[in-house]
RNA sequence: GUGGAUGUAGCUCAGGGGUAGAGCUCCGGACUGUGGCUCCGGCUGUCGCGGGUUCGAAUCCCGUCAUCCACCCCA
């Protein structure tokens, strides 16, 4: 029988789950202070909910589940699990628009499925951390979505991750400006958004490949790739004037977006990648990705969908979000040796020796009074008699192996003047003291 | 869906036709109020699974499964 976990997903030690919440709760407490509400939703939606929302290589990951009793014969779906935690939202803010607030701003924190192929920071089970603002068209909202975002990183301890920003509207002014086909804009974008990995003339290749002209491609080339230029405001201002409607817009949403971050924690990661794509297909205005060095893969991505609300409820509401991959910031910060000692804690402060055979109710009035005075207290789980040991040494071995930081012993002299040997694993240093004084000793040293 | 690498002890890995090894872990002892250091002794394997070649396969061949890595796409 094979005990591991299915492909793709993981089980969670307590080392790691330690770890994992230990992120969790960095992310949450910043969320907060935006003023951003929790929500959980169910881990199964209905397929239909899913379905067309993501583009066709989306559609494809999504895990379907049978239909039960007589369904499951024909191999037919009608429930999927969640496939991220952006559509399950729309879905809820159609349902309650009524209930929540003007401008809804929720976080959520779950966990989400790809039937994906596993690979470094890639599972088919894993955790999003999203934060969304429904209701408003103002780039206010990405300005604080990507301050919070920018926050969370710097309380992890990150200092050298990007923020890279582009917009739907004018990656669209462009390509029509190059003179691509409008079937052939999805492609297009694809390939550009290949460039760091691919070279320059591997985007050649591929877009002469799909049947683009070249001079079209290299139209392309010029206005997607290349460093970002050193006058960003008079290089879009310039732009603007060059394309269509809809470019003018993105380019006038950008140029707030810069302005707006510029007094947020933001503002000195922000950067305009002229090819930053993106895969889903909901998007509609400013569309932003995290990066850092050391990962092919993005730490975090997201962007504006002012018309996927109103696939469900027919009425468009604007909203913008971002998404955080809770697999990926834990893969870096594990790779970097970023966890401070308080996210990997010992699981006790102290362990109680069970140190004569057939006293446990000592030890365990003892191991009481600690819990009561608000310590973390292991109590060893067998007496001596249990198995005919050797009393101390494995009861010490263990503590050590556990990495708790105190073993706490009350044998023949303890027992008779009243008081406890209170050992520091790490120093060796052992002393005698009055039972009584023992939690003061533990918080004070 | 495509390509590559790797599957041998609880863990990390060596061995590439003649019946299985090291280090660490674990257990026991040196050391019967106390871990870490040192020394001595000991346990552990369907060599991923199925088939083939061979007198003989962990080793060579075919298939298969699993894991990791890369592509695609994504967090």
């Amino acid at each position: 029988m094979n005990t591991g976990p299915a492909r793709g997903m993981r089980d969670f030690l307590p080392e790691d789950v330690r770890r994992r919440q230990f992120v969790i709760g960095v992310i949450a407490d910043v969320y907060q202070k935006y003023g951003f509400e929790p929500l959980e939703t169910p881990s199964v939606e209905n397929l239909e909910t899913l379905q067309g929302k993501y583009g066709e290589e989306g559609d494809r990951l999504i895990f379907k589940i049978l239909k039960r009793g007589e369904g499951a014969e024909t191999g037919q779906a009608d429930l999927a699990l969640r496939y991220d935690l952006t559509v399950p939202l729309a879905r809820v803010v159609a349902e309650y628009r009524s209930k929540l607030p003007k401008f809804f701003k929720r976080y959520q924190v779950q966990p989400v499925w790809r039937a994906d192929r596993p690979q470094k920071g890639r599972f088919r089970e894993f955790y999003q951390c999203d934060v969304d603002a429904i209701g408003s068209t103002s780039m206010t909202v990405e300005a604080e979505l990507l301050s919070a975002a920018a926050d969370v990183f710097v309380a992890l301890g990150f200092t050298d991750f990007q923020i890279v920003i582009n917009h739907r509207k004018l990656l669209n002014a462009v390509l029509a400006h190059a003179g691509v086909p409008a079937e052939l804009h999805g492609p297009a974008l694809v390939i550009m958004d290949k460039a760091d990995k691919i070279g320059i003339d591997g985007v050649r290749t591929e877009l002469s490949e799909r049947g683009l002209a070249p001079n079209v491609a290299e139209t392309l080339l010029e206005q997607l790739n290349g460093t970002p230029p050193a006058d960003l405001d008079a290089w879009m201002t310039a732009q603007s004037a060059v394309l269509n409607d809809d470019g003018k817009a993105g380019i006038a949403e950008l140029q707030q977006v810069f302005t707006l971050c510029k007094s947020t924690s933001a503002g000195p990661h922000l950067v305009l990648d002229r090819s930053l794509a993106r895969g889903l297909s909901y998007y509609t205005g400013p569309i932003f990705e995290i990066r850092v060095a050391d990962l092919a893969g993005s730490m975090g991505g997201g962007g504006r969908y002012d018309r996927l609300i109103g696939m469900f409820s027919g009425e468009h509401i604007p909203a913008s979000g971002i998404s955080l991959g809770l697999e990926r910031i834990l893969v870096v910060m594990g790779e970097r040796k970023m966890f401070p000692e308080s996210a990997v804690s010992a699981p006790a402060e102290v362990m109680v020796v069970q140190w004569f055979a057939n006293r446990t109710a000592l030890y365990l009035e003892f191991a009481t009074e600690l819990r009561r005075a608000g310590v973390r207290v292991e109590l060893y789980p067998e007496s001596p008699s249990d198995d005919g040991k050797k009393v101390g040494e494995r009861q010490f071995k263990y503590a050590a192996a556990r990495g708790i930081p105190f073993v706490a012993v009350i044998g023949g002299d303890e027992l008779a003047n009243g008081t406890v040997a209170i050992r520091n694993m790490k120093t060796g240093e052992q002393q005698s003291v009055p039972r009584a004084n023992l939690v003061e000793i533990l918080r004070h040293g």
